[in-house]
DNA sequence: AGCAAACATTTTATGTTTAAAATATCGGTC
DNA sequence: GACCGATATTTTAAACATAAAATGTTTGCT
């Protein structure tokens, strides 16, 4: 027997129905749409790198940022968990990609910095990344590109408001 | 002692130095209004009613088909794992939300519905959820709006096309 | 009928993520 | 100098997620 409901391929977007409203609708088509870059995105490091997408996100995160980082600015900068970051960069740190030593001054806080190794995969894996994306995204018109730019600055400033 | 980076409120998208390329800048503010929106309604979720977003979801496909789904249908749809689907069903049928009963004719599928218990709770839910939605995406004039769907559109065509 | 392949689901092992509690440090105040 | 609230990080427990193996069912083929 079949599956019981519709056989065509299905997502977040394709169930909406009439009775939903325009923002719910543009919710589920950006959240299929981010989920489907985002999973490409993290198959194509696993296979070429053997990495997972938070490890190459908190090593770009250090790679723009040559004086280092504490733990807590990296959270904040992956928008993930302080404990999420422990685990990570234990993870990175075993691997010896990057390394974390003391702020003098600051007994709590940690400057963590990407290593020789960390700096030389980190730049081999950004030019594989950015050419997935371009991948995905670069078939936009510059016209397409700033409207896009420009309305998710303005959901973002949204958010933001709503969250205080 | 200070924070080591920049003191600014910080984020993936803020980050973004001269070097990076259009497509990888447009993925970043991508990504980081879907996790804001995304944190902000598992929040709200949370709070008010004491739920988790994968939880919502799932009774969320099935308050759009009332004839209800099998774990297969409910896997694609959610885009998860079918194991996935196995324990959050688990948790939502313990609590009296769902029912799995056999589908005849196939012994191997089940079929899943709400129960009344769990239309009633997920009509309040979505209730709410538009609400939260719309204040995240409702101040984007008809004009944008159209934009991203359309761009939207395009992209999951590309990034579809890239996967095969 | 017998058998192989595909199907629907669950189980298992592993890993990610979060919120919250725990630990330790810092800064200022009295 | 002792206390208190804020800060920085780690640990813990629970939920979530995946891939792969296991289980049982169905379908098609000979």
């Amino acid at each position: 027997m079949e599956s019981i409901g519709v056989q065509e391929p299905i997502d977040h977007e394709s169930r909406v129905e009439q009775g939903d409203h325009k923002a719910v609708r543009l919710w589920l088509r950006l959240l299929t749409c981010t989920n489907l870059i985002e999973r490409h995105l993290r198959g194509q490091l696993r296979s070429e790198f053997d990495i997972t997408l938070p490890r190459f996100d908190l090593m770009a995160q250090l790679a723009r940022e040559s004086e280092g980082l504490t733990m807590g600015d990296l959270s904040q900068r992956m928008m993930v968990s302080g404990g999420n970051v422990s685990g990570i960069a234990a993870q990175l740190e075993s691997e010896g990609l990057i390394s974390r030593e003391p702020v003098q001054g600051n007994r709590r806080a940690f400057c963590v910095t990407l290593t020789r190794a960390g700096q030389a995969r980190f730049a081999e894996m950004a030019e594989a990344h950015e050419a997935w994306v371009a991948e995905c995204l670069g078939g936009l018109s510059d016209s397409e590109y700033d409207h896009m730019m420009r309305a998710l600055r303005q959901i973002k400033m949204e958010v933001g408001e709503v969250e205080r």
